[in-house]
DNA sequence: AGCTGATCATAT
DNA sequence: ATATGATCAGCT
């Protein structure tokens, strides 16, 4: 395991290096298997790129880069570069805290994210696939705004007992969806009447559009 | 074809 | 159960 990287600039050269690599050559050279396919590793990506960059978080709920506040995320894209997937951001808190968009933990782990594209077309092995050229990102003014509204209007539902009314359809850029292992796993949160009810965990997601966004203002595709 | 709701693996 | 890492797969 690499020691962590000691500043951006560090991590931004470590990630770079790895552009252009196919999965299977570096997880081979970190010692792991690659599997067949992610039906069953569906985090796989992911800890490869933290094993390969020095991640130190784990499964705690920090960054990925605590010492930087740098989150890293991968991002499943087509050829031309657009993103084939939501972008999990953290589970949603479903127990009134007086959290304030400020403070939140959507807001702390998006202020500042290493984008990292991976090849995801399906017909492509997982070994084959490669990876893509990473950004370093914190969201503009814009992209904030935007980000808050959505944070906001999904609070005050989940706050005054709105959750169950909540679908996926709600927010422009930012979702709520179930993130559980199974629809049997449940997590105390407030009824419509505010009465406490068990209910199936939720999780922030950016839209692909958003992912879009972010990818096509670095790399300026021509014709996408 | 894209999106929403559901699910898979691992660590603590 | 809750956090991490996400993609799957059925429906519209």
């Amino acid at each position: 395991m690499p020691t962590p990287p000691n500043n951006e600039a560090e991590l931004l050269d470590r990630a770079r290096r790895l552009a252009g690599c196919a999965l299977g050559r570096l997880a081979r050279d970190l010692g792991r298997d690659t599997p067949e396919n992610l039906r069953r590793h569906k985090g796989w990506i992911g800890e490869l790129l933290e094993h390969a960059l020095g991640a130190s978080a784990g499964s705690l709920p920090e960054p990925d880069f605590p010492e930087l506040g740098v989150e890293l995320k991968t991002i499943p894209v087509t050829r031309r570069g657009l993103p084939r997937e939501s972008t999990y951001v953290c589970t949603v808190p479903l127990e009134a805290h007086g959290e304030t968009w400020q403070t939140s933990w959507v807001r702390r782990k998006l202020n500042r994210v290493l984008w990292f594209p991976v090849e995801a077309e399906p017909d492509t092995p997982l070994a084959e696939r490669r990876l893509g050229t990473p950004l370093l990102w914190s969201p503009d003014a814009e992209q904030e705004d935007g980000l808050r509204a959505d944070w906001e209007e999904l609070m005050d539902m989940v706050c005054m007992g709105g959750l169950e009314a909540i679908t996926a359809h709600h927010g422009s850029w930012l979702q709520i969806r179930p993130k559980a292992a199974n629809a049997r796993a449940l997590t105390a949160a407030v009824g419509a009447d505010g009465a406490p009810i068990l209910t199936l965990p939720r999780g922030f997601y950016l839209r692909p559009a958003f992912t879009a966004e972010i990818l096509r203002r670095h790399f300026a595709l021509p014709g996408v």
